[in-house]
DNA sequence: TATCATAATTAGAATTATTATCATATTAGA
DNA sequence: TCTAATATGATAATAATTCTAATTATGATA
C-alpha cells in the first residue's frame, strides 16, 4: 500500500459518480502533482483484480470505475453517460442457452434513459441538442 | 441506397457475431476493395439513426454492431468477448429511483461468462492463459 | 542500519479505436 | 441531362488506454 494506492482507494470509496481514469487523475493529482496517468491505470487494474472495485463498461466512450464490487445494476443517462446505482434487488433467472454452453459467472442490467438535468437542457435549448449528443466529455 | 450500402446492410444482416466495424471493413474489403474505413463507421451511424441496427457496448475494446434493433438480451465472454443473442424473454420491473428522476427509455441485460471454445482452450494450456486475457482481437 | 530483491512510479512513446476534414465522386430528383 | 444534395475515400486528428524503460520506493533480512 503506497500513499497513491491509498489516495485512489479514498478517492473511490464513498464516491457515487462511477469516475473514469481520468476524473481520478484530475482529481488526485490536486494532492499529488507528481503522480502519472500510468499509476492510476496500474492501481485500477489492481484494485480490479483484488476485487475491490468493479470495472463498468456502459459508458461507451470511456471505461468508469465503482467502488462498490457487491452485484448491483446501473441506470444510464445516454447523453451525459451519468451512471446511478440501482438499489433495487433485480432477481433474473440464468438463460437457457440452446446453441451455446457458456459457464455464467454474472450479470449486469442497465437501463437506459435521460436524467432530468439532461431533459431540462433539452427542452430549454432545442436547437444545439446535436451537441450534448456528441461532445463525449459531457460538459 | 449505395452500393456499399448494400453490402454492409447485408452482410450485418443474418450476422449472429455482433461484428465489430474492423470485422465489417474486412469482410466487405473482399468485394469492395476500395471501401474506406470512414464509410463503414459512417453508414453504421446512418443505420442506428434509422433504428435498423443497434450499437452494443458489453465489449470493453471496441463497439459491436447487432442486426436485430428489437430489444434482447445477450451473453458476453469475458475472455474472447464472443456475444450471444439470447432468446429468453426477461421480465424486469422499472426501476424505482428514489434521489434521481431518470427518464427510462430502454434496459439492456449482460450476462457474463466464459464461452466453450474458452473453458476447453484454458484447461489444456494453463500456462498460456494470461495471453488469452490480455489479446484484444481474441486471436 | 545497510543491503538486496521486488514491486511501484514516472514520463513519455506507442497503440487502438474512432471521428473529423475535405476534395472528389456519385446519387436522386426536377 | 442537369443540378443540388449527399456519399465516398484518403488522410489527418483525437481520445482513451497500454506499453516501455528508467528510476525510485518498499519491505524483508542480515
Amino acid at each position: 500500500m503506497t500513499p497513491q494506492r491509498m489516495a485512489i482507494l479514498n478517492y473511490l470509496k464513498g464516491n457515487l459518480e462511477h469516475p473514469s481514469a481520468e476524473d481520478i487523475y484530475k482529481a488526485i493529482g490536486k494532492k499529488f502533482p507528481t503522480m502519472s496517468f500510468a499509476t492510476v491505470y496500474n492501481t485500477l487494474e489492481t484494485l480490479k483484480q483484488m476485487g475491490q472495485i468493479r470495472e463498468l463498461y456502459c459508458d461507451p466512450y470511456k471505461k468508469r470505475f465503482d467502488p462498490n464490487p457487491n452485484p448491483h445494476h446501473h441506470v444510464v443517462c445516454t447523453q451525459c453517460q451519468k451512471i446511478v446505482d440501482l438499489q433495487d434487488e433485480i432477481r433474473i433467472k440464468p438463460p437457457t442457452l440452446t446453441t451455446e454452453k457458456f459457464e455464467i459467472l454474472g450479470s449486469h442490467i442497465e437501463f437506459y434513459g435521460i436524467c432530468s438535468k439532461c431533459k431540462s437542457k433539452n427542452s430549454s435549448s432545442r436547437k444545439e441538442e446535436t451537441i450534448y449528443v456528441k461532445n463525449r466529455t459531457g460538459s
